[in-house]
RNA sequence: GGGAGCUUAGCUCAGUUGGUUCAGAGCAUCUGCCUUACAAGCAGAGGGUCACAGGUUCGAAUCCUGUAGCUCCCA
């Protein structure tokens, strides 16, 4: 049979692929054995594959598919976030398209628009995981508005609220003018901005003269309710408690005083605008004042803005800069560069705004469950890298009560009603609310009952997820088993929307932990190390990068590039290398398979060889477990990558290859077919697809590599006496590389007094350096190589400048001199032979001796060549 | 403004309690090879004052102090 020279991951990705599905290989049920559980972090239900979920989903596959092969009950959780304001804002634009606003739907009409929409893109984002090979069970799949989902986030909600948790209360809050809903102080994005900065004059009332105030917002100044000075500022002392006029709008404001105000910013005048700034807003509530809102929810002024009335704010704001100037208010314009709140999903400047909402207490929440903090703290959940623990720690010491309701449609409906006098009850269904109003002897009418118009913030459905998937807020059974989960792997971004409050969540309703370790991934650039986008058009499809490279090379190349805790900087030519490596390895498999076999004894060497392979195999085996336990698998990989293609391939394969024409012992090709089935089975959580293939391919197709045992290091000591030869090998290809000769050329070699390596393995030096070993050589043109207390000769067959090579013993000499020099210094320092440990100036001493041995012999040849 | 971290080869990064010829790996580059598994390959080579300046030590890429530059997080 031919089997191209050319690896094909098309011919068998999907077929192995179905056929795990099909084994039910990636299924979890609870049995005896350890389970080891990872829950995916949903991507959005409507969302599509990018390179970030591409390196998040690759990690989490090489986890659970080792886990699975050192005998665990692996179990990985796959599902989607129903990503309240993201799938809406998608819905809105998708009805506007079709000419449909959302002001002229209902409600339900709307949801119903919004659940076909998720019917149809819902969930591709998942089939777009199988192509990458990612073994998930998919049988587990969930979604976080479904039914036993959305009854958990309900029943948190009304549980939190009984203990006093949840509370409704006016306070500002971040607004997103376009996404028309408040957001969470971690969905707003700070970014630098170059603004300008307006001196504007606030004449004086009962005073002569004016007020000069900064201010990079002239288009809230009809909200002004105050000016503000410091108590110390000498400039105003005599000016406070006079007024002044608010300008265009000719209102009267008092000047007061507050130490919050910054001497030297500005004019150290403060206009206080609580409506729209929450400095000013603090401000207003010290000192009693009024709110006057200046701003619709769309951002636009309202009737209370008195000028240019429905003009959004940006344009309202060049309006009143000409009107300022045109009154003579305007004093100076100068560059202002500072920081501006951007909401995370739309992108909208978010406005300050003092609206009424839902807030879960954190302070009291954190005082509850101390473990959130003290937990990451103490490792018991550990985090990689481990400097973000710092950046926890800062959050949670720091934090602020969470913002929990949001002004949208698609998501878990507040249950909190409302009878007709405003009054409020917190239930799960209408039945239960009317009782409830009973209960508190409340007015309650049926029909003027109504439920909260707002939503829950989609995190308030994910921090559950570890725990709802399991439905372990009914049934405790699954929970026992998988929970808390062993790693979670995500980007550092959600630390804080989705980690910290897993966490919080976790010894709330379980009382532990939701995982073990937390891994979290870098965000994957272009080699510009700009962050990849869909805007700036850097980021590769990753169904093309996978169709056409195949999923193993995509994986691989992610990995290889990708250290724990680093960003990630993506080139197409990584997956190159992947592709590359798959191609060699495929190679390596097509020479295996096509050797002949005889039935004849193993030779020593290919025995020698054997073992010295199966040596660095578990020499690697035991370095991984290392790396492993530290997330290292770039390491991990690269070890593996090293192992099959320098060690495996370019020197055990090309050591045991029959010369052409001959055949191999059985014994040696079935041991080195036992050999590869062992890399294959190493590498496999790397590269799933191309292992089975090659793993069947060997073993006559009666076991899966996918549910084989993950092989463990056998043996504490590896062999070294493979290095001595290989050494000289590389000597010798170096001179033919040096003189320019053929690599088909075989060269005679005689080498005096052997030590005992360069006899063992004289088959392995003949065959991989192309040379014939006689006991005299003939000619006269001799290159010495000193090999310890050995001296190899090479006989050239072309005239050798006998200056050149005095040269190259004497500069070896030289170096080795200097080197020696070195080694004498330390060791004739009394205080280093007194002070080191005892096992380096032994050490030292050595390098003495192997050193002197080597200019004795460099010398000598040095002699011969006369 | 507050906090955390980084700086090692052209690029991306390792470098574990300070001590093997410790200055490394992969990629890239250069040279020679279509050698019977693989040119998606083989063989070989070059390349770094470990950001800078001090200090501790018998010994510093590694520990301490300062300086410069960069990145991230928070307000």
């Amino acid at each position: 049979m031919e089997i191209s020279s050319k690896y094909d991951p098309s011919l068998i990705e999907d077929k192995w692929y179905s056929e795990w599905l099909e084994k039910g290989f990636f299924r979890s049920t609870p049995d005896e054995r350890e389970a080891y559980t990872v829950v995916i972090p949903p991507p959005n239900v409507t969302g599509v594959l990018h390179m970030g979920h591409m390196l998040n989903n690759t990690i989490q596959d090489v986890l659970v598919r080792r886990a699975r092969m050192q005998g665990k009950n692996a179990c990985w959780v796959p599902g989607t976030d129903h990503a309240s304001i993201a799938t809406e804002a998608k819905v809105v634009s998708m009805l506007k398209d079709q000419g449909i606003e959302k002001s002229s739907l209902t409600r339900e009409q709307f949801l119903k628009y919004a659940w076909q929409w998720k019917e149809k893109y819902g969930g591709i984002i998942l089939e777009q995981l199988k192509k990458l090979g990612a073994s998930c069970d998919w049988d587990r799949t969930r979604f976080t508005m479904e039914d036993s989902l959305s009854e958990a986030v309900i029943e948190v909600f009304i549980d939190l609220y009984e203990k006093g948790l949840v509370y409704r209360g006016t306070r500002m809050v971040n607004w997103d003018p376009k996404g028309m809903t408040t957001l969470s102080d971690e969905e707003v994005i700070f970014k630098e901005v170059k603004d300008s900065l307006y001196y504007v004059k606030y004449q004086g009332v009962d005073f002569d003269g004016f007020l000069e105030v900064a201010t990079a917002r002239p288009e809230t100044i009809a909200g002004d309710v105050a000016v503000c000075v410091h108590p110390e500022d000498p400039r105003y002392k005599n000016l406070v408690g006079k007024k002044v006029r608010v300008p265009l709008i000719n209102r009267e404001i008092e000047i007061i005083t507050d130490t919050y105000i910054d001497i030297e910013f500005g004019t150290g005048v403060l206009k206080v605008t609580p409506a729209h700034d929450i400095h000013d807003y603090e401000i207003g509530l010290k000192h009693n004042l009024p709110v006057i809102d200046t701003l619709n929810n769309d951002g636009s002024i309202s009737n209370d803005g008195t000028l240019f009335i429905g003009d959004d704010r940006f344009v309202a704001r060049k309006k009143w800069v000409k009107s300022l100037k045109e009154n003579g208010l305007l004093i100076k314009v100068e560059d202002y560069t500072h920081n501006v709140g951007f909401s995370e999903r739309t992108d909208a400047v978010v406005e300050p705004k003092i609206s009424t909402q839902w807030f879960l207490d954190m302070k009291e929440f954190m005082d509850k469950n101390p473990e959130v903090l003290s937990s990451v703290i103490s490792d018991e959940v550990k985090f990689y890298p481990e400097k973000l623990k710092n950046t926890y720690k800062h959050w949670i010491e720091n934090i602020r009560d969470w913002n929990i309701s949001r002004q949208l449609w698609w998501g878990h409906r507040i249950p909190a009603w409302y009878n007709q006098n405003g009054e409020f009850v917190v239930s799960a269904n209408k039945e239960d609310a009317i009782q409830k109003f009973k209960e508190k002897g409340m007015d309650v009418d049926a029909d003027n009952i109504r439920q909260d118009e707002d939503v829950l913030d989609t995190w308030f459905s994910s921090w559950l997820w570890p725990i709802s998937v399991f439905d372990g807020f009914k049934d405790k059974k699954e929970l026992d088993y998988y929970y808390p989960t062993n790693d979670l792997v995500t980007a550092p971004e959600i630390m804080f929307f989705w980690v910290a409050r897993m966490i919080m969540a976790g010894y709330e309703y379980t009382g532990k932990k939701p995982f073990k370790n937390v891994y979290y991934t870098g965000i994957v650039r272009d080699k510009q190390r700009r962050k990849m986008s869909k805007s700036l058009g850097n980021s590769p499809d990753p169904l093309v990068l996978i169709s056409e490279h195949g999923a193993d090379a995509v994986r691989l190349g992610m990995l290889l590039c990708s250290p724990a805790g680093n960003d990630i900087l993506f080139d197409e030519s990584q997956i190159q290398q992947g592709r590359n490596f798959c191609n060699k390895i495929w190679n390596a498999y097509r020479l295996v398979i096509g050797w002949e076999a005889e039935n004849k004894e193993l030779t020593n060497y290919e025995s020698k060889s054997i073992n010295w392979i199966n040596g660095r195999i578990d020499n690697v085996l035991r370095e991984n477990e290392s790396h492993f336990d530290q997330f290292r698998l770039s390491s991990a990989l690269m070890n593996l990558y090293k192992l099959i293609w320098d060690d495996f391939c370019s020197v055990y394969l090309e050591g045991v290859k029959p010369a052409f024409g001959d055949k191999i012992s059985n014994q040696a090709l079935d041991l080195t077919k036992e050999i590869f089935s062992k890399l294959m089975k190493t590498i496999h959580p790397f590269l799933p697809f191309i292992s089975e293939e090659i793993f069947q391919g060997l073993n006559g197709n009666s076991e899966y590599c996918i549910i084989s045992n993950y092989p463990i290091s056998n043996s504490e000591n590896l062999t070294h006496d493979f290095e001595i030869p290989i050494s000289l090998v590389g000597e010798i290809r170096n001179i033919r590389a040096q003189k320019q000769m053929s690599p088909k050329e075989t060269l005679n070699i005689q080498i005096n007094n052997p030590i005992n390596e360069l006899i063992e393995y004289s088959e392995m030096i003949a065959k991989l350096g192309n040379v014939n070993i006689v006991d005299e050589i003939s000619g006269s043109q001799v290159i010495s190589l000193p090999l310890k207390t050995s001296e190899v000769l090479v006989e050239l067959n072309i005239e050798i400048d006998k200056d050149e090579e005095r040269k190259r013993l004497q500069s070896e000499i030289d170096y080795n001199k200097g080197f020696l020099k070195s080694v004498n210094a330390k060791l004739s320092n009394e205080r280093f032979v007194q002070n080191a440990k005892p096992k380096i100036v032994e050490r030292e001493r050595q390098k003495l001796a192997d050193t002197e041995s080597k200019i004795f012999s460099l010398e000598e040849s040095l002699k011969a060549l006369g």
